[in-house]
DNA sequence: GTCTATAATACGATAGAC
DNA sequence: GTCTATCGTATTATAGAC
Protein backbone atom coordinates (compact mmCIF):
# COMPACT_ATOMS: atom_id res chain seq x y z
CA UNK A 1 0.00 0.00 0.00
CA UNK A 2 1.28 3.45 -0.89
CA UNK A 3 0.48 4.95 2.29
CA UNK A 4 2.78 2.71 4.26
CA UNK A 5 5.63 2.98 1.78
CA UNK A 6 5.00 7.36 2.43
CA UNK A 7 4.86 7.06 5.85
CA UNK A 8 8.56 5.12 6.09
CA UNK A 9 10.14 7.53 3.27
CA UNK A 10 8.24 10.74 5.06
CA UNK A 11 10.24 9.58 8.40
CA UNK A 12 13.32 8.92 6.62
CA UNK A 13 14.07 11.20 3.91
CA UNK A 14 11.35 14.29 5.33
CA UNK A 15 8.03 15.64 3.34
CA UNK A 16 9.63 17.50 0.94
CA UNK A 17 12.87 15.44 0.45
CA UNK A 18 10.98 12.72 -0.55
CA UNK A 19 9.44 12.78 -4.31
CA UNK A 20 6.84 11.12 -6.50
CA UNK A 21 9.79 8.92 -7.75
CA UNK A 22 10.60 7.47 -4.31
CA UNK A 23 6.95 6.78 -3.21
CA UNK A 24 6.64 5.34 -6.84
CA UNK A 25 9.90 3.14 -6.69
CA UNK A 26 9.09 2.15 -2.18
CA UNK A 27 5.45 1.23 -3.59
CA UNK A 28 5.70 -0.86 -6.85
CA UNK A 29 2.42 1.07 -7.99
CA UNK A 30 2.76 2.66 -10.98
CA UNK A 31 3.84 7.26 -11.56
CA UNK A 32 -0.06 7.65 -12.71
CA UNK A 33 -1.85 5.10 -10.53
CA UNK A 34 -1.31 6.66 -7.60
CA UNK A 35 -3.06 10.07 -8.82
CA UNK A 36 -6.23 7.78 -8.58
CA UNK A 37 -6.08 7.24 -4.60
CA UNK A 38 -4.68 11.01 -4.18
CA UNK A 39 -5.21 13.83 -5.71
CA UNK A 40 -2.16 15.66 -4.78
CA UNK A 41 1.25 14.27 -2.52
CA UNK A 42 0.11 16.57 0.36
CA UNK A 43 -3.28 14.65 0.22
CA UNK A 44 -0.76 11.47 0.85
CA UNK A 45 0.73 13.10 3.80
CA UNK A 46 -2.75 13.16 5.00
CA UNK A 47 -3.62 9.84 4.75
CA UNK A 48 0.29 9.35 6.24
CA UNK A 49 -0.87 11.76 9.25
CA UNK A 50 -4.37 9.50 9.48
CA UNK A 51 -2.05 6.02 9.67
CA UNK A 52 0.30 7.39 12.31
CA UNK A 53 -2.75 8.27 14.50
CA UNK A 54 -4.11 5.07 13.94
CA UNK A 55 -1.25 3.16 14.98
CA UNK A 56 0.16 5.23 17.72
CA UNK A 57 -3.61 5.48 18.89
CA UNK A 58 -3.74 1.30 19.08
CA UNK A 59 -0.71 1.61 20.88
CA UNK A 60 -1.78 3.89 23.75
CA UNK A 61 -5.04 1.45 24.23
CA UNK A 62 -3.07 -1.82 24.44
CA UNK A 63 -1.01 -0.07 27.40
CA UNK A 64 -4.28 1.36 29.13
CA UNK A 65 -5.34 -2.22 28.95
CA UNK A 66 -2.07 -3.74 29.90
CA UNK A 67 -1.38 -1.30 33.09
CA UNK A 68 -3.47 -0.11 35.25
CA UNK A 69 -0.87 1.87 37.58
CA UNK A 70 -0.89 5.31 35.53
CA UNK A 71 3.06 5.65 36.52
CA UNK A 72 3.26 2.48 34.50
CA UNK A 73 1.84 3.67 31.91
CA UNK A 74 3.74 6.64 31.63
CA UNK A 75 7.27 4.38 32.08
CA UNK A 76 5.48 2.69 29.06
CA UNK A 77 5.44 5.81 27.04
CA UNK A 78 9.11 6.39 27.95
CA UNK A 79 10.35 3.10 27.56
CA UNK A 80 8.69 3.29 23.85
CA UNK A 81 11.66 5.98 23.09
CA UNK A 82 14.81 3.21 24.39
CA UNK A 83 12.51 0.51 22.44
CA UNK A 84 12.81 2.47 18.94
CA UNK A 85 16.36 4.07 19.91
CA UNK A 86 18.16 2.39 16.13
CA UNK A 87 15.32 4.71 14.53
CA UNK A 88 15.27 7.87 16.71
CA UNK A 89 18.79 8.35 16.68
CA UNK A 90 18.70 8.23 13.17
CA UNK A 91 16.11 9.48 11.51
CA UNK A 92 14.85 11.71 14.75
CA UNK A 93 10.92 11.35 16.48
CA UNK A 94 8.74 10.95 13.34
CA UNK A 95 6.25 13.02 14.76
CA UNK A 96 8.43 15.50 16.15
CA UNK A 97 10.67 16.39 13.04
CA UNK A 98 7.17 16.26 10.85
CA UNK A 99 5.66 18.88 12.46
CA UNK A 100 9.36 20.77 12.60
CA UNK A 101 9.35 20.27 8.82
CA UNK A 102 5.58 21.88 8.03
CA UNK A 103 6.36 24.53 10.56
CA UNK A 104 8.37 25.93 7.78
CA UNK A 105 6.67 27.19 4.96
CA UNK A 106 3.71 24.55 5.35
CA UNK A 107 1.60 25.98 8.71
CA UNK A 108 -1.41 24.61 6.62
CA UNK A 109 -0.14 20.72 6.63
CA UNK A 110 1.42 21.38 10.46
CA UNK A 111 -2.20 21.75 11.64
CA UNK A 112 -3.54 18.63 11.03
CA UNK A 113 0.51 17.22 12.06
CA UNK A 114 -0.65 18.63 15.50
CA UNK A 115 -3.26 16.41 15.77
CA UNK A 116 -0.36 13.33 16.56
CA UNK A 117 1.29 15.70 19.33
CA UNK A 118 -2.72 16.07 21.11
CA UNK A 119 -3.15 12.18 21.14
CA UNK A 120 0.24 11.38 22.81
CA UNK A 121 -0.86 14.67 25.09
CA UNK A 122 -4.46 13.90 25.95
CA UNK A 123 -3.54 10.54 27.12
CA UNK A 124 -0.40 11.76 29.45
CA UNK A 125 -3.01 14.17 30.84
CA UNK A 126 -5.32 11.60 31.25
CA UNK A 127 -1.83 9.33 33.46
CA UNK A 128 -1.45 12.31 35.20
CA UNK A 129 -5.62 12.76 36.01
CA UNK A 130 -5.71 9.14 37.57
CA UNK A 131 -2.47 9.71 39.79
CA UNK A 132 -4.40 13.01 41.09
CA UNK A 133 -2.67 16.00 39.77
CA UNK A 134 -5.85 17.26 37.99
CA UNK A 135 -4.93 20.90 37.64
CA UNK A 136 -1.71 20.19 36.30
CA UNK A 137 -2.28 17.49 34.72
CA UNK A 138 -2.49 18.98 31.01
CA UNK A 139 1.31 21.10 32.04
CA UNK A 140 2.69 17.78 33.16
CA UNK A 141 1.75 16.03 29.91
CA UNK A 142 3.26 18.90 27.90
CA UNK A 143 6.42 18.75 30.28
CA UNK A 144 6.64 15.53 29.74
CA UNK A 145 6.28 15.26 25.85
CA UNK A 146 8.78 18.45 25.68
CA UNK A 147 11.58 16.17 27.49
CA UNK A 148 11.05 13.52 25.30
CA UNK A 149 11.21 15.64 22.19
CA UNK A 150 14.38 17.10 23.48
CA UNK A 151 15.88 13.42 24.45
CA UNK A 152 15.18 12.63 20.58
CA UNK A 153 16.46 15.68 19.36
CA UNK A 154 19.82 15.14 20.67
CA UNK A 155 19.97 11.43 20.42
CA UNK A 156 19.70 12.25 16.79
CA UNK A 157 22.14 14.91 16.41
CA UNK A 158 24.71 13.33 17.71
CA UNK A 159 23.81 9.96 16.34
CA UNK A 160 24.77 8.64 19.73
CA UNK A 161 22.18 5.83 21.68
CA UNK A 162 23.47 5.94 24.46
CA UNK A 163 22.48 9.62 25.37
CA UNK A 164 18.99 8.33 24.69
CA UNK A 165 19.54 6.12 27.42
CA UNK A 166 20.73 8.21 29.86
CA UNK A 167 18.73 10.63 29.60
CA UNK A 168 15.49 8.56 29.50
CA UNK A 169 16.74 7.01 32.72
CA UNK A 170 16.25 10.20 34.04
CA UNK A 171 13.09 10.85 32.68
CA UNK A 172 11.57 7.51 34.82
CA UNK A 173 13.59 8.88 37.69
CA UNK A 174 11.81 11.47 37.18
CA UNK A 175 8.36 9.71 37.00
CA UNK A 176 8.84 7.71 39.69
CA UNK A 177 9.18 10.57 41.95
CA UNK A 178 6.05 12.09 41.44
CA UNK B 1 25.34 40.68 2.32
CA UNK B 2 24.18 37.47 0.72
CA UNK B 3 25.12 35.59 4.30
CA UNK B 4 23.19 37.58 6.82
CA UNK B 5 20.01 37.43 3.92
CA UNK B 6 20.88 33.19 3.52
CA UNK B 7 20.98 32.67 7.28
CA UNK B 8 17.30 34.49 8.00
CA UNK B 9 16.03 32.91 5.21
CA UNK B 10 17.33 29.65 5.96
CA UNK B 11 16.12 30.27 9.76
CA UNK B 12 12.15 30.95 8.60
CA UNK B 13 12.02 28.76 5.39
CA UNK B 14 14.30 26.13 5.76
CA UNK B 15 17.39 25.32 3.83
CA UNK B 16 15.46 23.36 0.99
CA UNK B 17 12.50 25.83 1.31
CA UNK B 18 14.55 28.27 0.54
CA UNK B 19 15.32 28.79 -3.37
CA UNK B 20 18.16 31.24 -4.99
CA UNK B 21 15.67 33.30 -5.75
CA UNK B 22 14.73 33.57 -2.17
CA UNK B 23 18.65 34.66 -2.03
CA UNK B 24 18.57 36.74 -4.78
CA UNK B 25 15.42 39.15 -3.60
CA UNK B 26 16.91 39.20 -0.09
CA UNK B 27 20.32 40.19 -0.62
CA UNK B 28 19.60 42.70 -3.16
CA UNK B 29 22.23 40.82 -5.34
CA UNK B 30 21.75 40.03 -9.67
CA UNK B 31 21.20 36.14 -9.62
CA UNK B 32 24.40 35.64 -11.47
CA UNK B 33 26.72 37.15 -9.13
CA UNK B 34 26.42 34.82 -6.11
CA UNK B 35 28.10 32.14 -7.81
CA UNK B 36 31.20 34.77 -7.85
CA UNK B 37 31.25 34.42 -4.02
CA UNK B 38 29.69 30.66 -3.30
CA UNK B 39 30.29 27.84 -5.53
CA UNK B 40 26.89 25.67 -4.68
CA UNK B 41 24.02 26.34 -2.38
CA UNK B 42 25.77 24.17 0.21
CA UNK B 43 28.24 26.48 0.38
CA UNK B 44 26.24 29.26 1.57
CA UNK B 45 24.93 26.97 4.04
CA UNK B 46 28.20 26.24 5.52
CA UNK B 47 28.96 30.30 5.29
CA UNK B 48 25.52 30.65 7.37
CA UNK B 49 26.52 28.00 9.57
CA UNK B 50 30.03 30.34 10.39
CA UNK B 51 27.92 32.94 11.02
CA UNK B 52 25.66 31.75 13.44
CA UNK B 53 29.12 30.25 15.09
CA UNK B 54 30.69 33.67 15.12
CA UNK B 55 27.15 35.42 16.66
CA UNK B 56 26.49 32.63 18.93
CA UNK B 57 30.42 32.26 20.50
CA UNK B 58 30.88 36.38 20.83
CA UNK B 59 27.28 36.04 22.80
CA UNK B 60 28.55 33.22 25.34
CA UNK B 61 32.17 35.24 25.50
CA UNK B 62 29.74 38.66 26.79
CA UNK B 63 28.06 36.37 29.22
CA UNK B 64 31.51 34.94 30.29
CA UNK B 65 32.41 39.14 31.09
CA UNK B 66 29.32 39.96 32.55
CA UNK B 67 28.65 36.84 34.97
CA UNK B 68 31.53 35.92 37.44
CA UNK B 69 29.15 33.37 38.53
CA UNK B 70 28.26 30.13 36.55
CA UNK B 71 24.69 29.93 37.59
CA UNK B 72 23.87 32.79 36.50
CA UNK B 73 25.25 32.18 33.37
CA UNK B 74 23.15 28.74 33.16
CA UNK B 75 20.06 31.57 34.02
CA UNK B 76 20.82 33.82 30.83
CA UNK B 77 21.14 31.06 28.64
CA UNK B 78 17.89 30.15 30.21
CA UNK B 79 16.71 33.83 29.61
CA UNK B 80 17.78 33.49 26.23
CA UNK B 81 14.65 31.35 25.33
CA UNK B 82 12.47 33.86 26.69
CA UNK B 83 13.98 36.65 24.95
CA UNK B 84 13.68 34.98 21.71
CA UNK B 85 10.49 33.94 22.50
CA UNK B 86 8.51 35.07 19.19
CA UNK B 87 11.01 34.17 16.92
CA UNK B 88 10.94 30.30 18.92
CA UNK B 89 7.43 30.15 18.60
CA UNK B 90 6.97 30.75 15.07
CA UNK B 91 10.20 29.14 13.41
CA UNK B 92 11.66 26.65 16.05
CA UNK B 93 15.23 27.12 17.30
CA UNK B 94 17.37 27.92 14.64
CA UNK B 95 20.08 25.22 15.36
CA UNK B 96 17.94 22.36 16.01
CA UNK B 97 15.58 23.02 13.40
CA UNK B 98 18.53 23.21 11.07
CA UNK B 99 20.17 19.88 12.91
CA UNK B 100 16.91 18.32 12.03
CA UNK B 101 16.65 19.23 8.35
CA UNK B 102 19.88 18.20 7.54
CA UNK B 103 20.11 14.74 9.44
CA UNK B 104 17.11 13.67 6.29
CA UNK B 105 18.97 13.48 3.47
CA UNK B 106 21.93 15.70 4.11
CA UNK B 107 23.70 14.02 6.81
CA UNK B 108 27.55 15.77 4.74
CA UNK B 109 25.77 18.84 6.38
CA UNK B 110 24.24 17.79 9.26
CA UNK B 111 27.85 17.26 10.22
CA UNK B 112 29.47 21.04 9.99
CA UNK B 113 25.89 22.31 11.30
CA UNK B 114 25.73 20.00 14.47
CA UNK B 115 29.16 22.31 15.47
CA UNK B 116 26.44 24.95 16.77
CA UNK B 117 25.29 21.95 19.01
CA UNK B 118 29.24 21.45 20.73
CA UNK B 119 29.98 25.25 21.21
CA UNK B 120 26.81 25.49 23.53
CA UNK B 121 27.23 21.92 25.05
CA UNK B 122 31.40 22.97 25.75
CA UNK B 123 29.91 26.40 27.09
CA UNK B 124 27.62 25.21 29.42
CA UNK B 125 29.77 22.50 30.34
CA UNK B 126 32.48 24.80 31.14
CA UNK B 127 29.43 26.15 33.44
CA UNK B 128 29.01 22.92 35.20
CA UNK B 129 32.88 22.77 36.06
CA UNK B 130 32.86 25.69 37.37
CA UNK B 131 30.23 24.84 40.05
CA UNK B 132 32.53 21.72 40.69
CA UNK B 133 30.27 19.21 39.12
CA UNK B 134 33.77 17.88 37.09
CA UNK B 135 32.43 14.22 36.42
CA UNK B 136 29.03 15.09 35.08
CA UNK B 137 29.98 18.71 33.41
CA UNK B 138 29.42 17.44 29.91
CA UNK B 139 25.86 14.99 30.64
CA UNK B 140 24.53 17.66 32.45
CA UNK B 141 25.11 20.16 29.41
CA UNK B 142 23.53 17.75 27.26
CA UNK B 143 20.61 17.81 29.41
CA UNK B 144 19.97 21.27 30.01
CA UNK B 145 20.23 21.51 25.96
CA UNK B 146 17.77 18.99 25.14
CA UNK B 147 15.27 20.81 28.05
CA UNK B 148 15.96 23.63 26.03
CA UNK B 149 15.39 21.97 22.28
CA UNK B 150 12.22 20.12 24.07
CA UNK B 151 10.68 23.02 24.78
CA UNK B 152 11.76 24.99 22.24
CA UNK B 153 10.07 22.06 19.72
CA UNK B 154 6.72 22.07 22.00
CA UNK B 155 6.39 26.04 21.97
CA UNK B 156 6.53 25.68 18.24
CA UNK B 157 4.01 23.14 17.52
CA UNK B 158 1.34 24.82 19.67
CA UNK B 159 2.52 28.31 18.60
CA UNK B 160 2.18 29.24 22.47
CA UNK B 161 4.54 31.43 24.09
CA UNK B 162 2.88 30.94 27.13
CA UNK B 163 3.85 27.58 26.94
CA UNK B 164 7.41 28.32 26.70
CA UNK B 165 7.48 30.91 29.68
CA UNK B 166 6.16 28.47 31.91
CA UNK B 167 8.80 25.76 31.14
CA UNK B 168 12.02 27.94 31.13
CA UNK B 169 10.56 29.20 34.74
CA UNK B 170 10.70 24.77 35.32
CA UNK B 171 14.32 25.10 34.00
CA UNK B 172 15.59 27.43 36.03
CA UNK B 173 13.96 26.66 39.33
CA UNK B 174 15.47 23.20 38.16
CA UNK B 175 19.14 25.17 37.76
CA UNK B 176 18.94 27.35 40.94
CA UNK B 177 18.55 23.46 42.83
CA UNK B 178 21.79 21.86 41.74
C1' DG C 1 32.58 43.54 -12.16
C1' DT C 2 27.46 44.11 -13.57
C1' DC C 3 23.72 42.14 -15.28
C1' DT C 4 20.57 38.87 -18.23
C1' DA C 5 19.33 34.98 -20.62
C1' DT C 6 19.12 30.35 -20.46
C1' DA C 7 20.89 25.63 -19.86
C1' DA C 8 20.11 21.13 -17.49
C1' DT C 9 17.56 18.74 -14.51
C1' DA C 10 14.03 17.27 -11.17
C1' DC C 11 9.72 18.06 -9.57
C1' DG C 12 4.45 17.37 -9.10
C1' DA C 13 0.84 16.41 -11.98
C1' DT C 14 -1.82 14.83 -16.41
C1' DA C 15 -3.28 12.86 -20.62
C1' DG C 16 -4.53 9.16 -22.86
C1' DA C 17 -3.35 4.74 -25.30
C1' DC C 18 -4.27 0.06 -24.39
C1' DG D 1 -7.87 -0.64 -14.34
C1' DT D 2 -2.92 -0.89 -16.14
C1' DC D 3 0.72 1.36 -17.71
C1' DT D 4 3.69 5.05 -20.30
C1' DA D 5 4.85 9.27 -22.19
C1' DT D 6 5.00 13.81 -21.35
C1' DC D 7 3.48 18.45 -19.81
C1' DG D 8 4.45 22.85 -17.30
C1' DT D 9 6.97 24.72 -13.75
C1' DA D 10 10.63 25.52 -10.48
C1' DT D 11 14.92 24.40 -9.27
C1' DT D 12 20.27 24.97 -9.14
C1' DA D 13 23.69 26.45 -11.86
C1' DT D 14 26.25 28.65 -16.19
C1' DA D 15 27.42 31.11 -20.17
C1' DG D 16 28.47 35.17 -21.88
C1' DA D 17 27.15 39.95 -23.51
C1' DC D 18 28.22 44.48 -21.93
Amino acid sequence: MSVKSGQLQFYEHGYDGTSFSHIVEASGLYRGNIYHYFKTKDDILKAVIDLHLKEFGELLARWDQEFTDPKEKLIAFVDMLTGRKAELVQYGCPIGSMNMELGKGRRDLQKPARALFDLFRDWLAGCFKEMGKDDKAKSLALHLLGRAQGITVIAHVYQDPKLLRRETTNLQTWIRNL
